[in-house]
RNA sequence: GCUGCCGUAGCUCAGAGGUAGAGCACUCCCUUGGUAAGGGAGAGGUCGAGAGUUCGAUUCUCUCCGGCAGCACCA
C-alpha cells in the first residue's frame, strides 16, 4: 500500500505498485497528458516505472528543468535514429545532453556535411509526428553485447563491456529503433516537440582521447517551445556581435596577420586599455607588498631541463641556438652541437634565479615577486583563438616564496587581492576550481597530499563555492583556477594560484631556517588577470565594447557644429587633456548627426558638442553613450565631473 | 594537430566556366548644418597561394596557407 506524497504535501494511497503515469492520471486528465517522467524521492525516472513503496513523487512536465533535460536527451536519440535511417552503416556511440542542447557522436566513413542537416531534421520531424512509443528493456550483459555486435555496433558493444559489474543494462526502444541508455526517457517521440535545430558539425575523438579514432559529432539545440528556441537563436546571434575579435576590428584596437599568427598587433587604442590595466595592477601589487622584477626573454635550455618543462613541453617551446649559424650549418644547427636557448614559456625558473642570488633567511619570507612577463608558447594551430589563446602573451605573473606555515595566510591574502581586482573590473561571474594531481606529474604522493590539502583548506576558509577539477593540476602542483565566460558561453581560465613544492627542489632554492638549517621555500605561482591578452578579450566581450570610462581609450570627443567654433573646441580638448582626460576633437566639415553617429559606433563614452551657443558661454553640450539626452555644462564643471568619473577604481576616495 | 565549413576592394557582403559588383570607409568638389548617415564626382581588386582540367579558371579538381566551429592540448 504505497503512500505517495506530492510536492504540495498532499498524499494519495494506492493499493499496489503504481507508476508515475497512474499517479498523474489519478490527479487529472490534463496532467496525465502532460506528464513526461517522475521524480521518486528526488530521483528522475520513467513514467512507467512501478513505485512499490512510500515515496515523495513529483510529476515532471516539459516546463520543468528536468523536462527540458529529457527533451534534449530524447532529441539526441531522435537524431541518432534519423541519421541511421538516412545513412545506413553509420554506427552510434554516445549522445549526451549539454548546455542548451545535445550532441551525438557517429562513426561513418563518409563525412557528414551541414547540407545534410535539412534532410536529417526533416526525418526527425517525421519521427516526432509518428509518435513512436518508448519502451525499456533490461538485458543480461552478454546478450546486450551480442545484440549490438550483431548489428555491427562495435562502439556500443565496447561501452556495454565496460559498464561496471552489477549495473543494469537498459535498452530503450523508440518504435523499432533502440539504443543502449541509462534513461529515463519521454513516453513517446511526440513529446520531443518541434523546437529543435541542428547547429554544427565537428570531429571528436572516441572517448575523448586523441589516440583513438575520430568520430563525427552533430550538435543540436532543443527547447520546450518554439518561442524559446527562437529566443535562444536570437540570443546567440546577439552574443556573436560582442565577439572581441569583431570589436577589435571595429574599434581599431588590435589585429592579427598570418606572418605572426597567434601574436597580437596592438593598435594605439587597444594598447591604451592595456596600459590602464597594467598601471592599475602595478598599483595593486605595490600596495600588496610585491616587488616587481624583469627577467630575460631567452634562457638556456638547462633551466627548462631542470624545471621539467623541457621534458613535458619542449614541442611547445620556441627553441633557438645560442650562436649565429653559418649558412651551410644553418639548417641543421638545432640538432647539432650548438647550445640551445628557449624563449621563456613561463617566468618561474627565471624568478627563482633572483631568489637564489645571495642567501635568504627565514626572516625574509614571504618574498612576493611580481613581473609583467612576456612569454611565448607554440600552441597548436587549432587552439589559437583571438586574444583568448595566443602564442605570445604577457602575464601579470608573480611568485611568492614562503615558509610552509605561511601558505594559508598567503593564499587568503591572494584571494582577497583577487576579489578586490575582479570587483573593480565589474566581473562577478567567476567559477572557482581546485585542480588536483594529473597522471603525469613530478613529486611524490605525500607531497601532493600535503599541497592539495593546504589549498583546499585555504579555499574552504574563504567560504567560496568551488568545484574539483580532477587531474587538471600542473605537473608540479595543484592549482586554484578562476574561470570566466565569454560572450557565447565558453569559459576561459584567467587567474590562477598554484602551490608548488617541486620547483624549489628542482631549481635548488633554499633559505636559512631559524635553527640554521637549509630549508626549501614553498613556491606559490599566481596571476590575477592571467594574461593581458585574454583578460582584455573577456573584458571587451563582457562590456560589449562599451568599456568603463577609466578604461576607454578615448574618453571624450569634442565635436563641433560649425567651423567657427573650432578654436574653442581645441581649447576645451587641451583643457581635458591637461586634466588627464583622454580627449580628441572632431572639427571635420560634417553634420553633427554624422559625428554623433560615428563616435557612438566607436563606443566613445562622452561626446561634448560645441555650437555657437556653447562657444559663447564657454560650455559644452554633454551626451553620454547610449543616451539621447544631452546636458549643457561649463567647461570647468565638465572637467571636474568627468575627471572624477574617469578615476581608476582603486584611486577613488 | 584532427574533423567539417569558409577565404572576392580597407570593412560588411553579392556574383558567375567567357577579363568582377554593391553599401560603408577613402580622395576631391559643393554644403556651416544643433545630437545616430547632406549632395556630387573619383580612385580602389593577380577574386588567399601553387599546380591540374579546359580554347578559356576567380568559378571545377588537387595540394598548401590562413580563418571559423568543435575535439585534443593548455606550464
Amino acid at each position: 500500500m504505497p503512500v505517495i506524497t506530492l510536492p504540495d504535501g498532499a498524499q494519495r494511497v494506492f493499493d499496489g505498485p503504481v507508476s508515475g503515469a497512474d499517479i498523474a492520471a489519478d490527479i487529472s486528465n490534463s496532467l496525465a497528458k502532460k506528464a513526461l517522467a517522475v521524480t521518486v524521492d528526488g530521483e528522475l525516472t520513467d513514467l512507467t516505472e512501478p513505485i512499490e513503496q512510500n515515496a515523495n513523487v513529483a510529476i515532471i512536465t516539459r516546463n520543468d528543468p528536468e523536462g527540458l533535460e529529457l527533451i534534449r536527451h530524447d532529441a539526441a536519440h531522435l537524431l541518432a535514429q534519423a541519421v541511421q535511417a538516412l545513412f545506413p552503416g553509420t554506427q552510434v556511440t554516445i549522445g549526451p545532453v549539454i548546455e542548451d542542447g545535445f550532441y551525438y557522436d557517429f562513426a561513418r566513413k563518409e563525412p557528414f556535411s551541414t547540407e545534410d542537416f535539412a534532410a536529417i531534421e526533416k526525418k526527425m520531424h517525421q519521427l516526432v509526428e509518428a509518435d513512436l512509443p518508448t519502451t525499456k528493456q533490461v538485458l543480461p550483459r552478454d546478450e546486450a553485447v551480442a545484440l549490438f555486435e550483431g548489428l555491427g555496433e562495435t562502439y556500443k558493444a565496447e561501452l556495454i563491456r565496460d559498464l561496471p559489474e552489477g549495473e543494469e543494462i537498459k535498452i530503450y526502444h523508440h518504435g523499432d529503433w533502440f539504443d543502449l541508455c541509462r534513461g529515463p526517457h519521454l513516453p513517446s517521440t511526440k513529446h520531443i516537440g518541434k523546437a529543435f535545430k541542428l547547429t554544427k558539425l565537428a570531429g571528436a575523438y572516441w572517448r575523448g582521447d586523441h589516440r583513438n579514432e575520430q568520430l563525427q559529432r552533430i550538435y543540436g539545440t532543443a527547447w520546450a517551445s518554439e518561442k524559446e528556441l527562437k529566443a535562444y537563436l536570437t540570443r546567440i546571434e546577439e552574443a556573436e556581435k560582442r565577439d572581441h575579435r569583431k570589436l577589435g576590428k571595429q574599434l581599431d584596437l588590435f589585429h592579427f596577420q598570418e606572418e605572426a599568427q597567434g601574436s597580437v598587433f596592438w593598435h594605439p587604442k587597444g594598447l591604451l586599455m592595456w596600459r590602464q590595466l597594467e598601471a592599475y595592477m602595478r598599483r595593486r601589487l605595490d600596495e600588496d607588498g610585491y616587488d616587481e622584477v624583469k627577467t630575460p626573454q631567452l634562457l638556456d635550455s638547462k633551466f627548462w631541463e631542470q624545471s621539467g618543462h623541457w621534458a613535458k613541453f619542449r614541442e611547445n617551446m620556441f627553441v633557438v641556438p645560442d650562436e649565429v649559424p653559418s649558412t651551410e650549418e644553418g639548417a641543421s644547427i638545432l640538432s647539432g652541437d650548438a647550445n640551445l636557448m628557449a624563449l621563456k614559456p613561463m617566468n618561474c625558473p627565471a624568478q627563482v634565479q633572483i631568489f637564489k642570488q645571495g642567501i635568504r633567511s627565514y626572516r625574509d619570507l614571504p618574498i612576493r615577486m611580481a613581473e609583467f612577463g612576456c612569454v611565448h608558447r607554440n600552441e597548436p594551430h587549432g587552439a589559437l583563438h583571438g586574444l583568448m589563446r595566443v602564442r605570445q602573451m604577457t602575464q601579470d605573473d608573480g611568485h611568492i616564496f614562503c615558509r610552509e606555515d605561511q601558505v594559508t595566510e598567503e593564499t587568503t591574502r591572494f584571494l582577497a587581492l583577487f576579489a578586490r581586482v575582479y570587483n573593480d573590473m565589474g566581473l562577478s561571474d567567476i567559477a572557482y576550481k581546485l585542480a588536483t594531481r594529473p597522471a603525469q606529474r613530478a613529486g611524490d604522493d605525500a607531497t601532493w597530499d600535503r599541497a592539495e590539502a593546504a589549498l583546499a583548506a585555504a579555499l574552504e576558509a574563504t567560504g567560496l563555492e568551488y568545484e574539483i577539477a580532477e587531474g587538471e593540476g600542473a605537473f608540479y602542483g595543484p592549482k586554484l583556477e578562476f574561470h570566466l565566460t565569454d560572450a557565447i558561453g565558453r569559459t576561459w581560465q584567467c587567474g590562477t594560484f598554484q602551490l608548488d613544492y617541486v620547483m624549489p627542489e628542482r631549481l635548488d632554492a633554499s633559505y636559512v631556517a631559524e635553527d640554521g638549517a637549509r630549508e626549501r621555500p614553498v613556491l606559490l605561482h599566481r596571476a590575477v588577470f592571467g594574461t593581458f591578452e585574454r583578460f582584455l578579450g573577456i573584458m571587451l566581450e563582457n562590456y560589449a565594447g562599451r568599456m568603463p570610462l577609466w578604461l576607454s581609450p578615448t574618453q571624450v570627443v569634442v565635436a563641433t557644429i560649425t567651423t567657427g567654433v573650432n578654436d574653442f573646441a581645441e581649447e576645451a580638448a587641451a583643457a581635458f587633456r591637461k586634466a588627464g582626460i583622454r580627449a580628441e576633437t572632431d572639427v571635420r566639415n560634417e553634420k553633427i548627426n554624422y559625428k554623433v553617429r560615428e563616435h557612438s559606433d566607436q563606443k566613445v563614452p562622452i561626446i561634448a558638442v560645441i555650437g555657437e551657443r556653447e562657444a559663447e558661454s564657454k560650455s559644452l553640450s554633454i551626451r553620454r553613450l547610449g543616451s539621447k539626452q544631452s546636458e549643457v555644462v561649463s567647461l570647468e564643471e565638465a572637467i571636474k565631473t568627468i575627471g572624477l568619473e574617469a578615476t581608476p577604481p582603486d584611486l577613488r576616495g
